[in-house]
DNA sequence: AATGGGTGTTGCATATGTTGCAACGAACTT
DNA sequence: AAGTTCGTTGCAACATATGCAACACCCATT
């Protein structure tokens, strides 16, 4: 592992949270600030960081073209795409696509809600983990050590008092969410927020991605929701096979 | 400047492109494959790269978490947006808010249109800066050198015949827009999309954001959208004037 | 005006960290 | 079983990043 590259990449992290001059770079670094300097002055010929008239860094415009270039070229996406908006034709609600990545699981597509009450997320944004349906679902498909090490590593923030209180009751849920093939949040992230999920299959039956329909209480209930779940596993199967499909060629 | 990061950094916008295996990362570097191997791990360790089952790189989910907490953490987003999500209550149509940024205008907020068909754009995706309304309101507030160095160093993509053809028309247009303080793209990026923007001002007056209403021909005519114009300004005139005041201190 | 603290910036010698090499191992082909 | 191709490791030689100290600059204070 490289050390210069190292740190120049933990000022990235250190810049989301808000910009901040060199000093306050440096320090946080633990280097000395001429070091910080040509760090800073690496990353910012690359774009990844841009200086504000007040002479702080903060993130720079490339960081968005990059996420951008690499959501685009996520080949599962491409073909989910149509049969996401299908759905969102059919029944208005807001529609996603999630997969899973390095203990993390996050939103890779989402079509919008045609009512005018929205759900607030956003594509690159990181899912609740313990509660989302489409997060239920990539992991219920990962092996039973892989579950547990990560169920036991996770935090169980009570967002409602519907959310997965602790590891346990997490484990319990994703053997139920593999056995039954679909997951459901009704109210474990917001009160008044209720989804159905279902998961996308590769060639070889693994879960390669999770879609799911959202819709706020005060359009449908849960149980109305609910009546969509043919629907939405229709769906979702109908892209696994596309994707299969195309996927097909084991070596690339 | 950091040689090693310099090279590190390289490597993001090839992967951009499409995964890669270590030797074509090597290769396309011009280094030794030990020493590729040593840079992708520390972008993987730090979630940037992301290896995939069949051993190839790509982004990682990293890059989508960081874009996401940069673009939040915009003040003049923060503040335009429910203004933003206003105007698109009272129109319906699709509203974007963009900044200029290192020679390239991006759109940092968008809000859906309400109307089935939809205009393509992404938060974070470089605009069209030669014909999309913002980016002319954006560069139009720069100085007469700085517009014609840009102006010289762009190309002029014919998207379709009311594209900005060249330089020279792209200052007058700069020139023109300055002056009446809004600016138009009626099909000079799609044929059949036109857009409405005005700019939001700092404290000292400078542009610091641009913001558009964009519909397609199909919803409203391109003399329908233009009756919104008072709208769409006065909307960048609140915005501007709450920027103004939050931002009045000038050290900060 | 002059002083002082606060920035960001540069040149330089040291030594630390990075590099390419060559050799190994694993997976897949022939 | 021999032969590819690809990723991986240890090591010695070198290039490169590092911290230091001094400088330049801006602003506020006296």
């Amino acid at each position: 592992m490289s050390q210069t590259v190292d740190r120049a990449l933990s000022i990235l992290p250190l810049l989301a949270q808000g910009p901040a001059d060199l000093g306050q770079v440096a320090e946080r670094l633990g280097v000395h600030k001429s070091t910080a300097l040509r760090l800073l002055r690496t990353l910012h010929e690359h774009g990844l960081v841009y200086r504000q008239e007040d002479q702080r860094y903060r993130l720079g415009a490339r960081l968005f073209a990059l996420a951008q270039e690499a959501v685009e070229n996520l080949d599962v996406r491409e073909i989910a795409h149509p049969h996401l908006v299908a759905l969102n034709d059919r029944c208005g609600h807001t529609v996603h696509l999630a997969v899973y990545e390095e203990q993390e699981v996050l939103y890779i597509d989402k079509v919008e809600s045609r009512y005018p009450v929205r759900m607030y997320s956003r594509i690159g944004k990181p899912v609740a983990i313990t509660v989302a349906a489409v997060a239920k679902l990539l992991l219920a498909d990962l092996t039973e050590p892989e579950r547990r090490t990560i169920a036991e590593k996770l935090d169980y923030p009570m967002y409602t008092s519907r959310s997965t209180p602790d590891a346990a009751a997490f484990l319990k849920e994703l053997t139920v969410v593999r056995e039954q093939g679909w997951a459901t949040d009704l109210g474990g992230h917001e009160e008044s927020i209720n989804c159905i999920g279902a998961p996308i299959r590769g060639a070889d039956g693994r879960v390669v991605a999770a879609m799911s329909v959202s819709a706020p209480n005060v359009v449908v209930t849960a149980e109305e929701l609910l009546t969509l779940l043919p629907l939405v596993r229709r769906t979702a199967e109908t892209i696994s096979r596309e994707y299969s499909g195309t996927n097909r060629p084991k070596k690339v």
